[in-house]
DNA sequence: CAAATAGTGTCTATCAGACACTATCGA
DNA sequence: TCGATAGTGTCTGATAGACACTATTTG
């Protein structure tokens, strides 16, 4: 029996929501595209291979990542190769350029989730896939995590943008900015300012130590998706 | 390299959380406490091993259960034996009797969780079960599980006991009767009623059909444990 | 009747959502 | 000045929490 780790690793680019995939270059799916990731090493955990994986597979620094483990894919006829387990990863990413060093990473590139039709992703990677947005999708009502999507500084549009983008929805700025800030230790003012192009410069915030997020932003009743088991 | 299941199996009875744990039968950790659990054996996934492996240790059906997957466990030191993978389950069962058939079910027992010292259990169990007790603690705020906890039909007080007794807390009665009874679809009810032994009869509810709880039940803000990544 | 438990009503502070309005920039 | 974006204020309805009060049973 193998191991391995899948990666979803989403960012928010361009008011999209896209995923990091890459192109395999080997049997089985060869020239398929499917989710970053490799198989575990004997003296490693899944959560160092998902690290390795990520630097190795898409030039990533995951230290710098929000990567939590997501669930463990076990059907014993996930992988034609045979039983292979797969640990799936979920990384939160700000719009990061994708160093094309001279690792694999030249085959990554960013997708977005919107344009993904139902085949073409090779193994369950669809599956892993739609788990690891719903994952997201449920940590930004209740958690501090959209502050992931962002850059280290940030305005409250770009936050808000990281919440129409990842749940598909449009919100009111002016009332998600009076919440945002009001939420506890959400946010922390850096005091400077960002000039854009045109419009009143906006302030500059970086994430607070909060990783819970209260109040909690509700996505609204009538949005909520079924839960799935 | 092997794969293992290990079950979180909680239930509320005399108003104190209790975790399903087994005395281990073989080497290692031989007579020691432990979650109960076992191999996944070739052609089953971790789904099938964990409805397996809670009828044969603990003689309960977990079709008739709350039974979701929680996390895996990948250091490769975990166990003694080897490198051994376990996929964690959480299970949420109503105060059933042990069945003390003819499987190893004899050896399986209900501990109250607040009894459990630091090193009472074998493996890396303690902190899978501390993973399980946080993702149930959670799941109570915004999904419709703590029904999970109560029979078939239930009284509200017997409901508001699960949130009672799961988060350590106490609530307000009247003010719980009447949120949950507007919650959208949580509560049906039956039309019959329970006569008890003193005090007006409480009406008899069973589970509407909502997985996801809204409004929300939350945890006031200042009892929000840390999150973990 | 009292004791005990179930359930309703009411008040207040807070919050979500709708949306008018003001502020600050570049051109 | 205008256009554009940032940010504040204000109103209304819903909700949470505190808690007085009523309802229905047994003994």
């Amino acid at each position: 029996m193998s191991l391995t780790v899948d990666l979803v690793v989403l960012t928010v680019r361009d008011d999209r929501l896209h995923v990091l995939l890459i192109e395999r270059g080997k049997e089985p799916f060869r020239g398929k595209t499917a989710l970053p990731g490799g198989f575990v090493r004997s003296r490693e955990d899944s959560d160092a291979a998902a690290l390795r994986e990520l630097a190795e597979e898409t030039g990533l620094d995951g230290r710098t990542l929000h990567l939590e483990q997501l669930r463990s894919y076990t059907r014993p006829d996930r992988d034609p190769r045979g039983r292979v387990v797969s640990v799936a990863y979920l990384a939160l990413a700000p719009d990061l350029p994708l160093p094309v060093a001279g690792t694999d990473a030249r085959r990554a590139r960013w997708t977005p989730v919107a344009d993904l039709g139902p085949g073409d992703l090779a193994f369950d990677h669809a599956r892993i896939l739609a788990d690891g947005l719903e994952r997201a999708r449920a940590k930004l009502e209740y958690t501090t995590l959209a502050t992931a999507f962002c850059p280290p500084t940030f305005t409250i549009t770009e936050l808000r943008r990281v919440y129409e983008v990842v749940w598909g929805v449009s919100l009111d700025a002016r009332n998600f900015h009076r919440k945002v800030v009001n939420a506890d230790d959400f946010l922390v003012a850096t005091g400077t300012r960002r000039v854009p192009d045109v419009g009143r410069p906006a302030a500059l915030y970086r994430a607070g130590g909060a990783t819970v997020l209260y109040p909690p932003m509700l996505r609204a009743a009538a949005q909520h998706p079924v839960a799935r088991t």
